[in-house]
DNA sequence: TAGATTGTTAATCGATTAACAATC
DNA sequence: TAGATTGTTAATCGATTAACAATC
């Protein structure tokens, strides 16, 4: 892809237009304008039209946006129709939420296996999905090749975790442990640090209440 | 509070410098400079000192900053020190998930109780707290009075939950479902989609790949 | 004091919004 | 065609970075 970068800000945004658009289908719409999407989703109908066309020209003067084919655009451009072999290490209570948590599966994220130390985990089943041992990770990578490891490991583990999947050629994760992973250029990672959320929002609970 | 207002960015932040700041705490590191701790958190000193002005200045010239001193200060504006009683609703697997992470009863967000609709849990306690009938919620906010409320329940009921305890004077909601929640002004909701997370972080991937 | 580093103002950069010609 | 609405350029706004006087 030699199109020009498409800044992270519009990536983060096009998860919440394929939601909207989603629902707009199922409630049977088929066409709509970026000033109706906009009162909608809160906000301008010019960000909306700017974000699309990072992609191309998707709506059509005079008539708007077939909401079905912009749907399926977003779907592609996301990546959503093409499948994604996951893994999640830690097979703890997080792990375990996430292994069974619908809104992964039903968008291609397939949990092919948890794993985990704990021995007495070996060979049980969560959510349809093997657990298996830590020490099994390397050539269950060489044989399935997934392409996501959710990292579900307490914070003390979860650097070594990393830099043993990196090794291993995994290029993606999605991290809940609270620490900043340091990883090459090539991989990516998106951390969901649940303590920042609880932080920033008592700090602006408490700040629109002294106000 | 009539300070001028914080940007949301700046605010997203501080649990960030709060973090690294309890790491060099941890390691008895004394003082630091905006120049020495922009190196280890990968942003510009400038942002450092911008971000920390919008609170007061807390460095002193020729010295920089009193890491004990910032620590504290950090902590104290997050509210981190004053403990905030917090609920679940929904304690299916993410909602006993939540419950028993460490990072929120360290950082005085106490779950004082989590509410379900599945009599089989009445009665129950998880991670020390007791599970209770979603019924049982509004006289429970009358007596306790909590602050916070994590929304681990399914989205199609999350809105009539929201919309319920913004009635009962909940202010902040952490929620985990998959929906955007319409609140009033004065109410605070962070959202954690974690189908977005894991959506931008596959668009990502293969941009990276593609190039 | 001299050196170091902040706090803060000014310059730059990037993202958002507005405007409108192109066109269905 | 006339009306509507996009795609896109230009203007504005806000956030980041640079610079440096203040000062410990």
């Amino acid at each position: 892809m030699s199109e020009k970068q498409v800044p992270l800000v519009v990536i983060k945004r096009l998860p919440r237009y394929y939601r909207y658009l989603g629902e707009l289908l199922r409630n049977n719409i088929t066409r709509i304008s970026s000033t109706e999407l906009s009162e909608k989703m809160g906000v301008t109908a010019s960000q909306i039209r700017q974000d699309l066309n990072y992609f191309g020209g998707f709506g059509q003067q005079g008539y708007g946006y077939n909401v079905e084919m912009l749907y399926n655009r977003i779907t592609s451009i996301l990546g959503l129709d093409r499948g994604h072999k996951t893994v999640i290490i830690g097979a703890g209570n997080l792990g375990r939420a996430l292994a069974n948590y619908g809104g992964f599966a039903n968008r291609g994220y397939n949990i092919v296996g948890l794993f985990d130390v704990d021995p007495a985990l070996k060979g049980t089943f969560i959510a349809d999905a093997p657990v298996m041992m830590y020490d099994e990770l390397k050539s269950f990578v060489e044989k399935e090749k997934p392409d996501i490891a959710i990292l579900s490991v307490p914070k003390n583990s979860v650097r070594k975790v990393a830099d043993d999947m990196v090794k291993m050629g995994i290029k993606a994760f999605l991290n809940f442990a609270y620490v900043d992973l340091e990883v090459p250029d090539d991989v990516v990672v998106e951390n969901v640090h649940l303590s920042d959320s609880m932080m920033t929002l008592s700090y602006r609970m408490a700040s629109k209440a002294g106000e």
